[in-house]
DNA sequence: GCACATTATGTAGATTGGCTACATGAAGCC
DNA sequence: GGCTTCATGTAGCCAATCTACATAATGTGC
């Protein structure tokens, strides 16, 4: 898979991860490596910047953890991140249906 | 549709576009709208843009006509085009797959 | 003949979001 | 003691798309 190709719906990829409950970022890293069957493998470099931009738009809230001397920071999804989700979710279809429409072969006369 | 959705993907889909016939730039981008449903208006800073960076690549090659003392530059797809539109489908196929994957609700315990 | 929409091509510059590479440090294991 | 994994983060780069602008001919309505 071509690095930039999650550009643009790496918030909705990170929303739904968080859906299921609170993780902090290592985590979030880990279930969406597992849940893409290791096809995306996040650089910390574009997670952690991720996370905090969907903090400062509110759609995640974070707090800070002390785990047996190891510091995490944990994501939990506010309400506005709810109906974030739902909106990319439905973005998604449509540009999916978009995308499938037009990259469909065999439409023409040819 | 957001206006950076598409990131990524543009090529694919005026790969795809050409794939059924040689057209000018202003033709992709009225068959482009008409075959996404009127989703996709690709502003000219992005469309012509992106076929100078595919005829770079070497997936389509242009050519200069004067149609009724107007000048239009006609795209074509060359041979490596259509193995790259070959790949870029399946590109497309294995993305589409995994954020379905991890959108899709209720995978969860919960 | 004049104004305005449409057809047609393009560039300059801003934006942005994901990437690479780096930096730090504790815990676990051998 | 040394290596891997867990854990968080920043600085700076880069590429692709967008906005806004520039140009020019044809078609249409009056």
């Amino acid at each position: 898979m071509k690095p930039d190709a999650v550009r643009g719906h790496l918030d909705a990829l990170i929303l739904a991860t968080l859906e299921k409950g609170a993780l902090h970022g290592y985590a979030v890293m880990q279930a969406l490596r597992e849940s893409s069957g290791g096809a995306l493998e996040l650089p910390t470099g574009s997670l952690y910047p991720a996370l905090r931009r969907l903090e400062r738009a509110g759609y995640v809230r974070s707090e800070w953890r002390m785990v047996g001397g190891r510091r995490r920071r944990t994501y939990e999804l506010t309400a506005a991140g709810r109906r974030a989700l739902d909106t990319e979710r439905s973005e998604w279809r449509d540009f999916a249906a978009v995308v499938e429409g037009v990259l469909r072969p065999g439409t023409a006369s040819s």
